[in-house]
DNA sequence: GAGTGGTCTAGACCACCGC
DNA sequence: CGGTGGTCTAGACCACTCC
């Protein structure tokens, strides 16, 4: 659509100008009738996305938001509501007394794979915490077909990818799916939880079912993930099934800003989803 | 955790007081530290959803934003945030000229089972809308390996279930996986997709992959899903394999605050995900 | 301490819905 | 038309990070 002439930055990145283009130019001409005036962070945002795909790389940090929102004219409420989802689609990111950065497309993350395995099994990407005993809240407990007070194994693990926490999870592990535990010491820990791992894969798995909803972050998952409480989390629930019944459920917490889970035969989809060219 | 007292309502529904149980004496005796002051719209969205869990039922009316506010002894804005995640948890439900109303838990749909279909096939949810000849978003064109100002048949399809629209999708086919529309006569619309996918259904279906992300619903989308743009949404990306390459591409757009994404063998896991009772 | 993003306020006006 | 949620403003202060 844009031809090859030299543009006018979207951004002046190192100067202060009165304001930069401002937003009543619009971007060329739109030509378009003002039917239904866009609001202005929706403006906002698709400038700033075309900034950031023309004169932006990744980790470069942005100017701070009280700049920008003089630049564009408009409040910092205003610019901070166009950010916020950009930050939600991972164009960017932002850290509290650090500053605004270009984020790095989205991560594929691999959430199971066609054939089913146990939680624990050789070569899966999670790296165990802890383990204790615990009445599980009581979603989980119908799932698991337990009394509503009664305990479960608690194992919390978390999920590494490139060096950046991605996920935190919480297994519920019914006693009876562990009958056996009279091998292991460790009355808590992770040595505790690789052993109840390893009796519940003793178990014949018959089949699995996952569920993905979108979900926000508790204070602990958020500071496991290193975000904020409330920050946009995937939540992938799944049932594990043996022997006719639920033999273990796990809730993982996926950050959504940084993460694509990708499910299905072959590594991930690699298309990088652009929502600002999605249509035709 | 609540004894089996009587309890001051959280909201007072009808009458209007100065402020309902004002949020400085927070709930019931916290016994915590002021280590780290919550935001209050953290605390009100703990106070509110408790509040939708005890006093009101699916379906029902909130009192106004105004109200609500000035009942709690905070800023509008504040109180809107604290809503916004509730609406994003698909606890609440928030329509402009109308009010909030209790949002019912958020539906299981089924995205793919184990054994791999083509899209279009017998039973699917799906309901054509129309079909077009146009050139993909690069990052499709990329996948479907075709240059990048190839045109593709693109299907627009549409799912509702229990009456609500719950997803959008755009299917991009490459020609030269329907190479025979011979048959077809109608240019476009409904007639044209069937016919398209029917073509496509003769090939050998390989393999699939999908992927789940966050994302923003664009204005068309927004509009199918009868929300407003920049609803959150969760793209399903699936790349259908047939004869060693990218046969399709399919990008839908589900509504992130009414669905719960199933996967795997059997119909949906019925653990419905309740944010605040996560932890044990 | 200086600079960043995060929270909060008290207003205002607008777009939309139903009556 | 009145009432709803959606947008926007121009301030203020706070929590955090880095120097």
């Amino acid at each position: 659509m844009v031809a090859g002439i030299v543009q006018e930055p979207l951004i002046n990145k190192g100067v202060k100008s009165r304001r930069d283009t401002a937003i009543a130019e619009d971007t060329v001409g739109t030509t378009q009738l003002d039917t239904v005036p866009e609001p202005k962070y929706w403006h906002l945002k698709t400038v700033l996305s075309e900034a950031l795909d023309s004169e932006f790389s990744v980790g470069e940090i942005l100017p701070n938001e009280r700049d920008l929102a003089a630049r564009f004219g408009v409040a910092r409420a205003t610019l901070r509501q166009a950010l916020e989802q950009l930050e939600l689609e991972g164009r960017l990111q932002r850290r509290r007394g650090v500053g605004t950065t270009v984020a790095p497309p989205r991560m594929g993350v691999a959430v199971g794979s066609e054939q089913h395995t146990w939680p624990g099994a050789v070569g899966d990407a999670w790296q165990l915490a802890d383990c204790a005993l615990a009445v599980p809240p009581s979603a989980v407990a119908k799932a698991l077909e337990t009394e509503p007070d009664e305990q479960v194994h608690i194992v919390r693990r978390s999920r590494v990818t490139h060096g950046q926490p991605v996920a935190a999870e919480l297994l519920y592990i019914p006693a009876a799916s562990v009958p056996d535990l009279s091998g292991i010491d460790a009355p808590s820990g992770a040595a505790r939880a690789r052993g109840v791992l390893r009796e519940l894969q003793r178990l014949g798995l018959e089949s699995q079912d996952r569920s993905v909803e979108l979900g926000s972050a508790r204070a602990d998952d958020a500071k496991e993930l290193d975000r904020l409480p409330g920050a946009p989390v995937l939540v992938v629930t799944t049932r594990f099934v043996a022997e006719g019944g639920t033999a273990a459920v796990s809730v993982a917490t996926y950050r959504a800003d940084t993460c694509r889970l990708t499910f299905g035969d072959a590594g991930g989809v690699e298309i990088h989803h652009d929502p600002e060219r999605r249509a035709s």
